[in-house]
RNA sequence: GCGCCCGUAGCUCAGCUGGAUAGAGUAAUCGGCUACGAACCGAUCGGUCGGGAGUUCGAAUCUCUCCGGGCGCACCA
């Protein structure tokens, strides 16, 4: 319908160009809303607004005259000029009827558009190093990513969901240092645990594994371990300079083999971990990329070489540096330390460089908020590598602050302290969960209170959108236990009966929807489609207090039954955009 | 200090590519089950859109400035 009247409206604006009355060469992109007064018709456009200082006319008369140009449509029934030139579109009553057998052929597909023409796009989310379980913060982004690459789906974008595994530097040999130590324990040695150490329970568990498996096959006495180690920080030394001496002298007692082995057990058992989680949150990938493969098969030097044949690599310090304050960002940035390793940014270029290769028309990264300040570098880098940083979109995600209550909840990351992702799904239940996060623009820093997610009162969001859908298979149930039969083709003939207030208003919500999708999936906010759902069933459950369904009145039943499965369906479809479940009964 | 995000009803948030009277939920008060599920519905109450200035027919929305909160500003990831 609003494709309709635009293209009326084009024509209009056409007429007008021809006959003179209009000169302008670029028209505004034309605007057409839907009207939240109904005393405003239906659509309307403030395109005489816009107009009216190029056409140098005020916005009423030139309003007039387009009105005047308008092409008849038998859709249309009225359009009239409003407030300060509003064209306001007012539709045949008999056209929105035709929204339930559109949705009723289309089914699982209604909502659905090819608006993304296949294009291929690539989404990037969550990407947590895996040195320990997701938590609550994790979660955000999962939800989030996850939702939106759904959307761009549904809207007709080739989508790869991709997480980059951080299975190589610094912060994982950390992590097997520290699963080392604790195996130690295992073994019986008394140690006092680095301060820069991951202290989570599960380190614990993962060298409880090892020790169960191979024995003492790894221990080393204490004593060589610390010989000639400097001082942790509670003693007055440096933390990080303790841990990399740890780390340093685990690989030397060890050997590199046994070494890797530990690494990897660790590795692999975190990893699947985040796996099974994710999965269970409703959230899959194509692909998992691992950061030590970009090492291995010499795409980050490959990558280094491109920026160093275009001049944009330098040596300073013993370092080696990336001039991206030439492309925008405010400094120069390390690629290779004095120590000859490669930065986190050296293997990231790779990887963006190793994303433009495989010919995405879009890159799409979703990032915690706390890495804003990593952008400009990652556009530098793209446009070094000759690249259009236009392809690159970073969505960032802010922090969720949690709350029981009145409570804050403290999450302390490297003590181990704070609430898995895990945890809140048994806690919330995964639906809830998803929702809670989705619910918020992604932007928006959000209060996430585990007392209301938890709540099955009518407190609770979630249970509202669901308990429409259920309502509705209740109602067909009772159908069924009354005695009747839905006659579905008595029902669409019959359509008109559908008159009240509560009606009209359903129809038309129904027929945004396939807009809200499109909206929400371009603009990647899927809190527009949650607030849709909600509206969806607040309309539902007004109409359903409203009015009996099950009528003796046959048409007016069978209609009435049509247009409550529509909205059945587009709350599956919905809800099924999500990833949350669509109950019968709850 | 510099940069990014945010500030809207008591609370949690929509609305932000400028548009018609600023909306939900929740809390508070009142009302609705001999009804297809009351996990629901209806009504009332509740606002200097953080403050100020500017841009124009028109500003919660754009610009500037100040205030307040969050996050960044590594040869960490």
């Amino acid at each position: 319908m609003k494709q309709t009247i635009e293209a009326l409206i084009l024509q209009a604006v056409e007429t007008l160009k021809t006959s003179g009355v209009l000169d302008i060469n670029t028209l505004p992109s034309v605007t057409i809303e839907r009207c939240r007064d109904a005393q405003h018709g239906d659509f309307a456009t403030n395109l005489a607004l816009l107009l009216a200082k190029p056409a140098k006319t005020n916005p009423r008369q030139l309003a007039e005259k387009i009105l005047a140009a308008l092409p008849a449509h038998e859709a249309v029934t009225k359009v009239e000029i409003a407030g300060p030139g509003f064209i306001n579109f007012f539709i045949n009553p008999n056209r929105q009827y035709a929204i339930i057998p559109t949705i009723h052929e289309l089914g699982r597909d209604f909502g659905l558009s090819t608006v993304g023409e296949g294009k291929k796009v690539q989404v990037e989310f969550v990407s947590a190093n895996p040195t320990g379980p997701l938590h609550v913060g994790h979660g955000r982004g999962a939800a989030y990513g996850s939702v939106v690459a759904d959307l761009l789906q549904a809207v007709g974008f080739e989508v790869h969901r991709e997480y980059y595994v951080n299975d190589a530097g610094r912060q994982m040999d950390i992590l097997a240092t520290s699963i080392w130590l604790r195996y130690l324990e295992e073994c019986g040695e008394v140690l006092v645990f680095p301060s820069n150490g991951y202290r989570g329970d599960y380190v614990r568990e993962i060298a409880w594994k090892i020790h169960k498996a191979s024995a003492n096959q790894y221990h080393q006495p204490i004593a060589a371990v610390l010989e000639n180690i400097p001082a942790d920080e509670p003693q007055g030394g440096d933390k990080d300079v303790y841990i990399d001496a740890l780390i340093e002298r685990a690989k030397t007692l060890l050997g590199l083999e046994n070494y890797r082995e530990v690494f990897q057990v660790g590795l692999q058992d975190i990893l699947q971990d985040i796996k099974v989680d994710l999965s269970e949150f409703g959230v899959d990938y194509q692909h998992w990329f691992s950061e030590q493969q970009l090492m291995d098969d010499g795409s980050v030097e490959k990558a280094l070489n491109r920026l160093r044949e275009t001049d944009y690599l330098y040596e300073q310090d013993g370092a080696t540096w990336f001039a991206s304050s030439r492309l925008g960002d405010e400094k120069d940035r390390v690629v290779v330390r004095e120590n000859g390793q490669y930065t986190y940014f050296a293997s990231d270029i790779a990887y963006h460089h190793h994303k433009l290769e495989r010919g995405f028309d879009q890159i799409i990264d979703i990032w915690g908020a706390d890495h804003h300040g990593y952008i400009p570098r990652v556009r530098a880098a793209m446009r070094a590598l000759g690249a259009d940083d236009s392809k690159l979109t970073v969505l960032l995600v802010q922090f969720a602050i949690l709350y029981r209550g009145e409570e804050k909840v403290s999450m302390s990351t490297r003590s181990g302290d704070f609430v898995t992702l895990r945890q809140l799904r048994n806690e919330v239940g995964k639906d809830a969960a998803r929702f809670f996060y989705a619910m918020r623009r992604s932007e928006q820093h959000m209060d996430f209170d585990l007392k209301l997610a938890t709540s099955k009162t009518n407190e609770n969001p979630v249970f509202y959108v669901q308990y429409a859908h259920a309502r509705v298979c209740s109602v067909l149930r009772q159908l069924d236990e009354k005695g009747w039969q839905r006659n579905l083709p008595l029902g669409m003939d019959n359509l008109t009966l559908l008159s009240t207030e509560h009606e009209t208003a359903l129809l038309g919500t129904l027929a945004r929807y396939p807009e809200v999708v499109e909206k929400a999936a371009l603009q990647y906010e899927p809190h527009q489609l949650i607030l849709y759902l909600r509206d969806l069933a607040h309309e539902f459950h007004t109409y359903y207090n409203a009015h009996q369904f099950l009528v003796d009145d046959a048409p007016l039943r069978d209609a009435r039954l049509n247009l409550v499965c529509a909205v059945k369906q587009v709350l599956a479809n919905g809800l099924g955009l999500l990833a949350i479940n669509t109950p019968e009964t709850m």
